[in-house]
DNA sequence: CAAATTACGTAATAAAATTACAAAATGTAC
DNA sequence: GTACATTTTGTAATTTTATTACGTAATTTG
């Protein structure tokens, strides 16, 4: 983590690291944050049962210029609301608990790709996809639910696209790019063996070749442009759950980039396709 | 919107009843908000060209003790670094504005989402996929994806699980609904006629029926068990976006859920499946 | 066990915020 | 337009809050 987005998360990490009074402040601090950015000092220090320059050299120690930055710091962090970061969660974990780490996580993902968006390779991406003659979208396991969504977001945009899972298929189709086809890949890893080969087979054609992955990855390697999602996951344990967001949110970007590029009088094109869908709902009443 | 969350659009609203002094105050915290959070009442005071009474009155105006707490208040709302809430991107955007525009509005509709979960429905939910002979997940359109997504997410339960788009399938296996049969069913608008009629034809059965879907419609009705997901969305103009993120979202609770309620003793299992993955991937340096 | 270092608190000082009060400014009635 | 009332604003005093300087206690180290 860069520059903290989690002034709790880092407390309870140094915790073991404080001497006495300022483990005492920090308890104190955590057993109840948001009334420690509404408490002064001197409040804060009889609770914590010390003294007050105590807590202040605490603040310092915490980057913070003085007790009042400290408390603004906190607030800040505590606004996010986030307050179990990138914590997985345990088995002693009941409804109230678990339901809000996993928004947590999901929220506080979204909120650090969106402090590092990629916007020079999205710029591109965009170029590519709207001046497709076709686009191809490729992803297995849960990115392949990414890639669905994408097709459907992208179909609205009048260029061919489709998806497959079909690992022969995907190498058929990857050699038989040529000029104006893009081929998409989304991935967590990077390292899908099938994808990657897909890769590099259509890397060998005319066509071009985008991923949206991690930037150190082979997938990447193989991308003429590569939308890097580094999003940290606790993937030892658990499914990949928040990268698979923010993949979603980088192609809604990607899908409102290309309807900008098409200009205002594209709208009337959207308005059709949206009616299409009116006879298959019951009327709101 | 309950209680503000931002504080800067309120205080923007309220711009034109100011008087003299206060309009200048509330300028000044305008053109620099960061600023004015790590500021002074003095500093503050000057920079706008008046008294320091007169800002404290001005914080007093806000629903502030003073203001420190004004501050506090202040940093809250900014923190959340959601500067576009519920805007509709537009076209005169460029790519230094869209793309966040696009992020804020899905990171505030997962924090409005977390706000208010229920929980109440979510652990029926679990319940009833825990102990399910079969779980049919069932979405169309945009719902399709993140059914496929759950489809992938709850194979890991040892549990049948399946997706299926195609309406007569739907129909044919809602009406084949046993005792132990969960369908699941997936709807932004809880409108669409062939998802509706197979929640009818399932609950002609002994079969259980989950949904996650507004609350408020004919999906939900037929639904023994409907998770609400109540978010807002421009649907008028724009694909269904945040949405299906907080839909996602939900359907990750539900596994944990899941997960969580099958016990430690599940956890070699979990770790199987997943190795069976691992020599699909190039492996990390 | 003594020297050195670190941790901590007391008390003084400084900074910041609030209050009380008075002076302008603005509005209203005649 | 003047007198009165009301609102707005600022000055200065007061209070609250935070910080610093310094000394003592505790802990570590040789």
């Amino acid at each position: 983590m860069t520059s903290e987005t989690n002034l709790l998360g880092q407390l309870e990490r140094q915790l073991p690291d404080l001497n006495k009074s300022e483990t005492k402040v920090a308890q104190a601090i955590l057993q109840n944050p948001e009334e420690a950015t509404r408490s002064s000092i001197a409040s804060l220090a009889s609770l914590a049962g010390v003294s007050e320059p105590s807590v202040n050299r605490f603040c310092k120690k915490f980057d913070a210029t003085g007790f009042p930055d400290f408390k603004l710091k906190l607030a800040r962090s505590l606004a996010s609301g986030v307050r179990y970061v990138s914590r997985a969660v345990e088995f002693s974990d009941d409804i109230n608990t678990f339901p809000r780490k996993l928004f947590d996580n999901a929220i506080s993902a979204l909120m650090t790709a969106r402090e590092d968006l990629p916007l020079a390779a999205i710029e591109r991406a965009v170029d590519h996809i709207a001046q497709a003659r076709r686009v191809f979208f490729f992803g297995l396991g849960t990115s392949a639910a990414v890639a669905r969504d994408a097709e459907h977001k992208f179909f609205r945009f009048n260029v061919p696209v489709s998806t497959h899972e079909d690992p022969m298929m995907l190498r058929m189709l990857s050699a038989s790019g040529g000029v104006g086809d893009v081929f998409f890949f989304i991935s967590h890893t990077g390292r899908t063996r099938v994808l990657v080969e897909a890769a590099e087979l259509a890397r060998q054609t005319e066509a071009t070749v985008v991923s949206l992955t991690y930037g150190e990855s082979p997938l990447a390697a193989q991308s003429h442009c590569c939308i890097n999602v580094d999003v940290e996951e606790d993937t030892d344990q658990y499914m990949p759950m928040t990268s698979r967001l923010v993949q979603l949110v980088i192609l809604d970007v990607l899908a409102s980039g290309v309807t900008l590029r098409r200009g205002e009088s594209f709208t009337p094109y959207l308005a059709r396709i949206k009616d299409s869908l009116k006879d298959t709902r019951f009327p709101t009443n």
